[in-house]
RNA sequence: GCCCACAUAGCUCAGGGGUAGAGCACUCCCUUGGUAAGGGAGAGGUCGAGUGUUCGAAUCACUCUGUGGGCACCA
């Protein structure tokens, strides 16, 4: 007897092995047709597996999230056997579900093209429409790998031969098309379903590493329905809307030009924007206990030398030469700090000692992976060193973590991701150290309480990190802020302190950032707020729009005084209708209108209009001053 | 850096081996109109750069630069 426990509590029995599939037709054809994958005793596994022993059933149905991962890597599947059936020579590698869809990533003679998508999403409806079986078969290691290098999938042969000794080797076959897979799968390819649609041709190295061949990557989008399918597409249009790339041109923030790849060139507004922000910066970094410096653009590559920077990232730096010496635009500000803090002799009563800077930076970054703000050649950190003894790390990272937080909310982020990064394979400094560090670094963190993710082996060389990700419009994950434990380049650069024990101590640095960089955190923010920026940030605040001429006067008395207030302020007195005037001011973002036409003018009023709301508020200037200007000045 | 695609007016884009087109923006004129486009006229381009093929290249080929999407990289 094998007992099926369900997670309603009911027991149902059986004579022999059952498979979830047959409960499921025995509870009812709807839970049936519902039925994507079971989870048995925990686990997630194919409705046909057999449970021989005593088991607890969860049947998950096609509207779970986990079903809705099944289906996108069964989509890859049915990808990987159409272009099989489209190019037999072909070979096929691996196969992902991914967010919002998956990929599969081929190696083919000839590249892929545009029509090839729309040929391949119809022999997939073609292969759904067959309702080909799915079937798991668990074969004997070396008779697969003999297998996959006779059909020619000499990719899929070394994947199994890394495969650790004791793994069963799992093959799916569904019609003719056999696939190694761990699964689980769905029992048919009728039951994918037809909202899928393949969105664009990437190449991709084999096992992502450069120095491998590069294959060719097909991204699809995969859902339980049409409907679904749709909003997710109706969502990208919306998201590219928000691009920051395309609101800073229609915003008038930034260009960019060949000139000066991934270097942007700010604009009246996009500059008033950053001075904003960054004053705000400056007013929370005096306040957190800061002391601001500035050091050289240019620096004798010997500093670079001894930083460890030249050798490490020599081909990333852009040097001049002068005097028959070679200089380094700086990449990075630490080593400019180390000087300032070696000129006088340190106390540990100096210590924590917090030194920041908005350094502007340049990195020769490889040309594919420049993109808009958030990847650029030339940017500006708010960077800041914290030197200080290795019992501070824990309260210093803990008041850092807290800062940016409190930043990131006035800023408009409410979900921040944290991620730990620790020691990565190739580093600098001693494990015992890395111990330390890792540690003091995780008691910060936990004492935060905020939710936290690992990313294993991705610390700086030096030691390990905190990173701060935002997204942007359509998901993409950009790093921001960082916190970076350091015990290596006070060494090298010998930073040094006298302790309560009047000896000479090694501080330790805190390298950390809270915007990253103004180009990706301005980048980012854009695209959160999709342009419409509260009106503290606003580039322009108000846009005075007459309706008359008979009101300009009164208009430019109105500019006067908000400018008076520390508003800023636009007129718009054209010759133009007040509906053209609203339309093009709304679409540049201005988050109030003031019209003014001789009804105003006459009472010393406003009609206020704030950015895509239809009504209007009338009110006098004076108290339209007093609100705006609470409104628009920085959060403290 | 690697794979694929793209580059035409300020912007968004159409066209395509025989000397370049639209809409918006811009300039001028008319219009002074109460909340997301009033009307008319005009000006504006070595079709990203270079080399080649051709009687002829913006169009075809190649190289380069830049951009987009990925991958790799990210102190």
């Amino acid at each position: 007897m094998v007992a099926i426990s369900l997670p309603d509590g009911t027991v149902r029995q059986y004579d022999g092995a059952v498979t979830a599939e047959q409960v499921a037709t025995d509870i009812g054809p709807g839970l049936l047709k519902a039925a994507i994958v079971a989870r048995i005793d925990g686990v997630l596994a194919d409705l046909r597996l057999p449970m021989e022993q005593d088991a607890n059933l969860e049947i998950i149905t096609r509207q779970s999230d986990e079903a809705l991962e099944i289906l996108r890597h069964d989509c890859a599947h049915v990808l990987a056997e159409a272009a099989k059936e489209l190019w037999p020579a072909i070979q096929v590698t691996i196969g992902p579900s991914i967010e919002d869809g998956f990929f599969y990533d081929f190696s083919k003679e000839e590249p892929f093209t545009p029509d090839d998508l729309e040929k391949l999403e119809k022999r997939m409806a073609e292969i759904v429409d067959r309702d080909e079986a799915i079937e798991r078969q668990v074969w004997d290691r070396q008779q697969a790998i003999d297998y996959f290098k006779s059909i020619g999938e000499h990719y899929k042969a070394e994947i199994i031969e890394d495969l650790p000794e004791d793994e069963p080797i799992s093959v799916y076959q569904q019609g003719d098309f056999i696939d190694l897979c761990r699964g689980p799968h769905l029992t048919s390819t009728a039951k994918l379903g037809d909202a899928f649609k393949l969105m664009k041709i990437a190449g991709a190295y084999w096992r992502g590493d450069h120095r491998n061949e590069m294959l060719q990557r097909i991204y699809g989008t995969c859902w339980r329905n049409k409907k679904e399918l749709k909003a997710y597409l109706f969502r990208l249009e919306e998201a590219e809307k928000r691009d920051h790339r395309r609101l800073g041109k229609e915003m008038d923030l930034f260009h960019f030009q060949e000139e000066a790849a991934g270097m942007p060139f700010w604009h009246p507004k996009g500059w008033t924007l950053y001075g904003t922000l960054q004053r705000y910066m400056q007013r929370r970094l005096d306040a957190g206990g800061y002391q601001e410096v500035k050091t050289p653009q240019l620096v004798d590559r010997s500093l670079w030398e001894k930083s460890g920077h030249w050798e490490k990232f020599r081909e990333h730096m852009y040097t001049t030469e002068s005097d028959e010496r070679i200089f380094a635009l700086k990449p990075m500000n630490c080593p400019g700090h180390v000087q300032i803090y070696r000129q006088r002799l340190k106390s540990y009563r100096d210590l924590p000692l917090r030194m920041a800077e908005f350094g502007a930076c340049h990195r020769y970054e490889p040309s594919g992976a420049l993109h808009g703000l958030m990847r650029v050649r030339a940017f500006t950190q708010d960077d800041a060193h914290i030197f200080c003894t290795e019992d501070q790390i824990t309260s210093e990272s803990k008041i850092f973590c807290d800062l940016l937080m409190s930043i990131y909310k006035d800023l408009g982020f409410e979900d921040v991701h944290v991620k730990f990064a620790d020691r990565p394979e190739v580093r600098a400094g001693e494990d015992a150290v890395w111990d330390q560090a890792e540690e003091a670094l995780m008691t910060a963190l936990t004492a935060t309480g905020l939710d936290y993710t690992m990313n294993p082996g991705e610390g700086a060389f030096y030691g390990p990190k905190l990173e701060f990700v935002l997204r942007d419009a359509i998901g993409r994950e950009w790093q921001c802020g960082t916190l970076q434990v350091d015990f290596v380049l006070p060494e090298r650069l010998d930073a040094s302190y006298v302790g309560e024990d009047n000896s000479r101590h090694r501080p330790v640095m805190l390298h950390r950032a809270i915007l990253g960089s103004f180009e990706r955190f301005i980048g980012v923010l854009i695209e959160h707020y999709a342009g419409r920026m509260p009106l503290w940030l606003s580039p322009v605040q108000v846009v005075i729009a007459t309706i008359t001429n008979e009101a300009d006067e009164y208009a430019r008395s109105v500019a006067a005084d908000m400018r008076a207030a520390g508003l800023r302020v636009e007129m718009d007195l054209r010759n133009e209708k007040i509906g053209y005037k609203v339309r093009e001011h709304s679409l540049a973002k201005v988050p109030v209108i003031a019209a003014i036409g001789a009804r105003e003018a006459e009472e010393g009023t406003l009609a206020l209009r704030r950015l895509g709301d239809k009504r209007q508020d009338v009110v006098t200037l004076a108290d339209a001053i007093a609100a705006l200007s609470k409104e628009g000045s920085m959060p403290s």
